[in-house]
RNA sequence: GGAAGUUUAGCUCAGCUGGGAGAGCAUCUGCCUUACAAGCAGAGGGUCAUAGGUUCGAGCCCUAUAACUUCCACCA
């Protein structure tokens, strides 16, 4: 006895179900078969402790109809989960976390801190991937890794060593972004500019030994007590005799020199520009040229250093800003404010306003690293779908700067630098099994306090997942990976350092194709922000809708790289669909045979199923075609459109006067009912998985108990009645004539009305007798080759028939003969198109044969048409 | 300053290698027709941002312009 389909559908009843039952019998388990080709798409890592977002619901759905397709197309389909330990925004989380205890992480020590940043992570860390479960997401979570887990450690470890062995790995004082507020670097992309209003301050500074001033113009005053220099430019004449003069420093009792460097823009200001190495990347490389001390002035939470900022010391940077200009004003050493919009470099993390400062850290020699990243992608071996993305790609790598890798924070990969304590020898070991006394002098090492960027870790994803750098049989099988899925904002922080570090550690691209897509937005179009409380929760939307109706929207009308709006009428839109698929369902349930085990088309079907089944094939061919291509998008409008236009709204209506009928023709209609029934549900299953598998366990499919283990769909050449489905859809078009014409008339659907067919397709209008009766409201029907006597008739005109409708008094002759002038009009019109295109000799030397066929098919069928309106005049007249 | 994207029906968006403009929602008309009112049958609605160009033929290719969006760089 079949299962029988609730009669409302009703997602909570069978969702979680039905994923328990794909987990538990192991579906999702990739396995390294040699007879199958493998297929992996290594998941984007959420962060561990986060929670699922609509981004998340984004890219995961993209992923699981990849995934899903791939595994019925018969590919050994991985689909590879895990977690990002997001080094800043997991400490950051703690910490203000801890702050509501009144503890710091420095109370609690390196080590306490850690021990609670793991519980941390296991309390949450489970909560993303139950909500990815919510998702219907297929990946082998057997396979479910984690950034710092002791493979991906031990892979990150490696890499440094190598990186550092061959040179590319380095330590030095650059000038880095400094988050006063986290209390670390952060890297050039982790820092967003934002414009700001701020003023210009003109300062005078005294020359040493004579009468006069320097004006320099300044946008952060406080960063004077830091200054090593005033800078000209060398072909400046205004300056020339300044050159190597000393200049008094205010607020200080210190003397700067005045040098010449070509950095200074004549143009710009004054044209002599104060020079703070520790504070400004371009002072610093100044600074470097004409050996200029570095001072710091500045603590790490951007209060004014002891012992250089005199007075203001230990006042904050905004504080002291205020101080000193009301300092220098006082001492008439203010030339003016002017008001000075300007980009101030802020913490993509917390907002703060960045302090550059030039400080020790670790950096990764990015050029020759960039080479071969931006290679692959030039010759095509690796491509960005859409392509444009490749542009960004290639812009960015290619004026890549070295990547400062190191971060002082505790969570995280901790850097295996060891430092020789004794100054005077100050050896540096790179180890991964730790070193207590120095190799050279014997005295205590110290390992480096900071910890790497998330990113180093995440760059390596693709394999030290899968086993990297051991050779294990899943990175044999697996690596390299076909499809990473992920939005355009990653691609420089993720998606570029994972072809590179792919390339460099694994020697071979990390991926083939990457599928970019855009960011949910909400209904204004603002991206969904924790700070504008615009967010919309998938889970709240899983638990109104279902899973189904969740990725339907989130895959339709969307193309590859662009930005969407959520609106919920699209949400209720999908879910109307696939109840629309429910209701099919039952229909063709409820009039099987209880003995009905599998569909067999028959031998001979007739012209409608041939018809049915020609543009299911169609349909298939499209499908495949647009999810190879990527198209996900356009590939489930194929399936929506076919599914609801032509098997609900057509091929079932068709299927009713044949069922009630019964006997042969009845078993057919069944038997091609569920055959297409079959193909649609597999079609929609990578879209829709837990509808399709619950009324697939109701189906009599004759195939596997699940349907996500079935084989997609393949293209049928025969299936393809090319002249089944011409002629069919002439019938078609007579019925959508008459209602058409029912409708204009106010006839109601439930007046039969008599209908006479005048056709010179005889046979397949006389068959098509119950179609009319059911879809076209006929009581009498008649096809003749002539009609006579069709006096107070209505005409309906198309190609194929004129169809006569006695209506009686309703029939004013008058408007009946503007009616049909104005279809003379528009059939004219389109003869005087075909024809002016036929007629023009460019277009037939030009266009391809098959196209001038086509005019031509059209062309005789206008033509066609404009006889038989042209004969109904000619009666009325 | 550099680059990219967008501009198509009232709204949100599709439109594959150029071959007579599509969907959903909204609007209007008529329907509880034995799968579905979360539905059925219809209708109206577009100089495809603007101006040129290439082509037998342009929403699609090229050039310029405008508006909006985003990314990158950042001059003290």
């Amino acid at each position: 006895m079949r299962k029988e389909l609730d009669k409302t559908y009703s997602p909570k009843d069978f969702e979680d179900r039905l994923y328990k039952y794909w987990e538990e019998s192991g579906f999702f388990k990739a396995e390294r078969d040699p007879q199958k080709k493998p297929y992996t798409i290594v998941m984007p890592p959420p962060n561990v402790t986060g929670q699922l977002h609509m981004g998340h619901a984004l890219d995961s759905t993209l992923q699981d109809i990849l995934i899903r397709f791939k595994r019925m197309e018969g590919y050994s389909a991985l689909w590879l989960p895990g977690t990002d330990h997001a080094a800043l925004a997991t400490e950051a989380k703690i910490v203000s976390a801890m702050k509501e205890d009144g503890i710091t992480k420095y109370d609690l020590g390196r080590d306490g801190f850690l021990k609670r940043a793991w519980e941390w992570t296991e309390k949450y860390g489970g909560r993303i991937r139950e909500q990815q479960r919510k998702m219907g997401s297929s990946c082998d979570w057997s396979r479910d890794r984690f950034t710092m887990d002791e493979g991906c450690s031990k892979a990150v470890q490696k890499v440094f060593m190598d990186l550092h062995n061959k040179g590319l790995i380095y330590r030095g004082e650059r000038i880095i972004n400094w988050c006063p507020n986290c209390k670390t670097s952060i890297s050039d992309i982790e820092t967003e500019y934002e414009e700001q209003d701020g003023f210009f301050w003109h300062i005078n500074y005294p020359i040493a030994d004579g009468l006069g001033y320097v004006e320099i113009a300044t946008t952060r005053p406080e960063t004077l007590l830091g200054d090593s220099a005033v800078a000209v430019n060398p072909k400046d004449t205004r300056y020339t005799n300044l050159v190597g003069k000393m200049l008094k420093l205010p607020l200080t009792d210190r003397e700067i020199p005045v040098v010449a460097d070509d950095y200074v823009d004549m143009e710009f200001g004054t044209g002599c520009v104060k020079i703070t190495p520790a504070h400004d990347p371009n002072d610093f490389e100044v600074g470097k040229r004409h050996d200029l001390p570095v001072i710091h002035m500045m603590n790490d939470d951007a209060t004014i250093k002891e012992g250089i900022g005199g007075k203001y010391a230990g006042m904050d940077r905004y504080e002291a800003r205020k101080a000193m200009v009301a300092d220098l004003d006082a001492q008439g050493l203010l030339v003016k404010v002017e008001p000075h919009k300007h980009n101030v470099g802020t913490c993509q993390r917390c907002g703060t306003t960045v302090e550059p400062t030039a400080s020790l850290q670790w950096f990764v020699k990015m050029k020759d690293l960039a080479k071969p990243a931006i290679d692959v992608v030039k010759s095509g071996e690796l491509r960005y779908i859409p392509k444009r993305f490749e542009n960004s790609y290639l812009f960015w790598m290619e004026n890549i700067r070295d990547w400062c890798i190191s971060r002082q924070i505790w969570w995280g990969h901790r850097i295996p630098a060891f430092y020789c304590q004794n100054k005077e020898c100050g050896h540096t070991v790179i180890t991964l099994d730790g070193i207590d006394k120095c190799p050279k002098c014997g005295a205590p090492m110290v390992q480096d306090e900071d910890t790497l960027d998330t990113w180093f870790s995440s760059a390596l994803w693709p394999f030290s997942t899968l086993g990297w750098p051991e050779k294990t049989p899943d990175y044999e099988y697996f690596y390299p990976t076909q499809t990473l899925v992920t939005g355009y904002d990653i691609i420089p922080f993720w998606v570029a350092r994972m072809i590179f570090s792919g390339l460099e550690h694994t020697g071979q691209k990390p991926f083939k194709d990457v599928l970019i897509h855009g960011l949910v937005r909400d209904e204004q179009g603002r991206k969904m922000s924790k700070s504008l409380g615009n967010g919309v929760d998938p889970l709240e939307i899983i638990e109104k809708y279902g899973a189904d109706a969740l990725r339907l929207t989130l895959v339709t009308g969307n193309a590859p790289g662009n930005d969407m709006r959520w609106t919920e009428t699209k949400v209720t839109n999908s879910r109307n669909f696939i109840n629309k698929l429910w209701n099919a369902s039952r229909f063709i349930l409820m009039n099987l045979p209880d003995d009905f085990e599998k569909p067999v088309l028959p031998a001979n079907l007739p012209i409608e199923d041939k018809w049915a089944l020609s543009l299911f094939n169609d349909m298939i061919k499209n499908v495949t075609a647009n999810l190879e291509a990527y198209e996900l998008g356009v590939a489930v409008q194929n399936v929506y459109d076919f599914t609801w236009d032509i098997f609900c709204d057509w091929y079932i209506e068709l299927t009713k006067p044949r069922i009630q009928a019964g006997g042969e023709t009845a078993l057919a209609a069944q038997n091609v009912l569920v055959y297409i029934m079959r193909g649609i549900l597999k079609t929609l299953h990578p879209f829709i998985p837990f509808v399709t598998e619950e009324i697939w366990q109701s189906l009599p499919h004759g195939e596997q108990e699940s349907i996500m283990m079935t084989n997609w769909c393949e293209y049928d050449e025969k299936l393809n009645f090319v002249k089944e489905k011409e002629d069919f859809s002439r019938v078609i078009d007579v019925i959508r004539a008459i209602r058409v014409q029912r409708n204009e008339m106010n006839v109601p659907p439930s007046k039969k009305v008599t209908e006479i067919v005048e056709t010179q397709f005889a046979e397949i209008f006389k068959n098509a007798e119950p179609f009319f009766e059911k879809l076209a409201g006929a009581g009498d029907f008649a096809v003749v080759a002539k009609a006579e006597n069709t006096d107070g008739m209505v005409t309906v005109v198309t190609d194929s028939a004129r169809v006569f409708i006695p209506m009686g008094e309703l029939v004013d002759k008058e408007k009946e003969l503007a009616r049909l002038e104005k279809e003379k009009k528009a059939a004219q019109k389109d003869i005087d198109f075909l024809s002016g295109k036929l007629n023009n000799q460019g277009f037939l030397s030009k266009a391809p044969a098959q196209q001038i066929e086509n005019e031509r098919a059209k062309l005789a069928k206008a033509e066609e048409k404009m006889k038989k309106i042209l004969e109904s005049i000619d009666s009325l007249k």
